[in-house]
DNA sequence: CCTACCGATCGGTAGG
DNA sequence: CCTACCGATCGGTAGG
């Protein structure tokens, strides 16, 4: 026999993992209880428990969400037909497009990691690492004798570009997220072609 | 009369300081007690409590002499004579020695602001603007015909850049904290430049 | 500058 | 005997 599930077991835990996402980018994962985020949800602390078996685990499940998203539109830019440049400007502006609509989780992302367990920070991480991986060898492609520390400067440069807007940028603002992913992009190829 | 001070009372304050700054960057505001802080300073909690009122208060001074620090080093920039891209340089070459000079409180800068009490927080916040101004005008003296939220977004691109070392840069490796200054300050101009 | 504590709240689990 | 949940409370520790 199946064990029996509820019907709404996923929609449920992802309620709490988007209940999770604002509060711990408001208040930070440590400021932020179990009691706080149950009363949120509008269920008991208990409830949450019956999804989670503990509060870390709900962090993770806050970041891996995330880092699943970019890594499926990192694919999808990858697998396509273009040249390596318009290739950066289409990752730049998902990526853009996935951290102002997922801001929260963006913010818990960037903040958050060390807070998370060995174990599951080196998945978090590892999935990371191919997101700058695809980047940097976009990056060589464009400036193929960019030697590979530089290739991966240039790359920490571009992402710190578009992650550190998670600080100041304004999505109803004078700039869009996709002028802004644009506005990085050519400063990043305009840089390697300074450098060249 | 005048009150008494011991005569070492600033230097047991910077003490109290620089392990609370090792101690929230490594473990966050909220992860770290006064009772952790205390030990590693080899007092008493309540000793730290005889320097500081609460310890908010704390976390305030670690943030207010790292920005104090980096306002000293843009004003001295600032009142050189040299042309705006040279200033630009010198001012990202060293905020750079700084951030690597003063790691923890550039980590807790970055990840913790939010943690501070409203007032104290905006105190933080102003001198930031300031360091923000900064560069955004120096930024306008180089391409004179930037529009206002242009010159703030490559101000914060730029920011960006550096800022965002604090997740991935080692000191000890391929490229150097004046290098990878360099790089940010030619990557942004010739993203200006790109953009004209 | 210390030990001895406080009111409250923490993450996590009990029985039903 | 199961899963899905609840109200209440556990042992420890937080800032002060």
């Amino acid at each position: 026999m199946a064990r029996t599930q509820a019907p709404d077991y996923d929609l449920r835990r992802e309620a709490i993992v988007a209940a999770a996402a604002a509060l711990y980018a408001r208040r930070s994962f440590q400021g932020a209880s179990v009691a706080d985020l149950a009363k949120r949800c509008k269920v008991s602390k208990s409830l949450i428990y019956h999804y989670y078996a503990a509060k870390e685990d709900i962090l993770f499940d806050v970041m891996i969400s995330h880092v699943r998203a970019l890594e499926e539109a990192a694919r999808a830019v990858i697998a396509g037909e273009a040249p390596p440049d318009a290739k950066l400007r289409s990752l730049a502006r998902a990526f853009m497009a996935i951290y102002v609509g997922a801001a929260d989780r963006h913010k818990v992302l960037l903040n958050e990691l060390s807070r998370l367990p060995k174990n599951r920070r080196a998945e978090i991480v590892s999935v990371q690492r191919g997101l700058i991986e695809v980047v940097r060898r976009l990056l060589l492609a464009v400036a193929p004798r960019l030697s590979a520390p530089r290739s991966f400067t240039a790359a920490m440069l571009f992402f710190g570009m578009i992650n550190w807007t998670h600080t100041w940028f304004d999505a109803e603002g004078a700039v869009s997220a996709e002028e802004l992913a644009d506005l990085a992009v050519n400063t990043t190829l305009s840089g390697l072609r300074g450098a060249a």
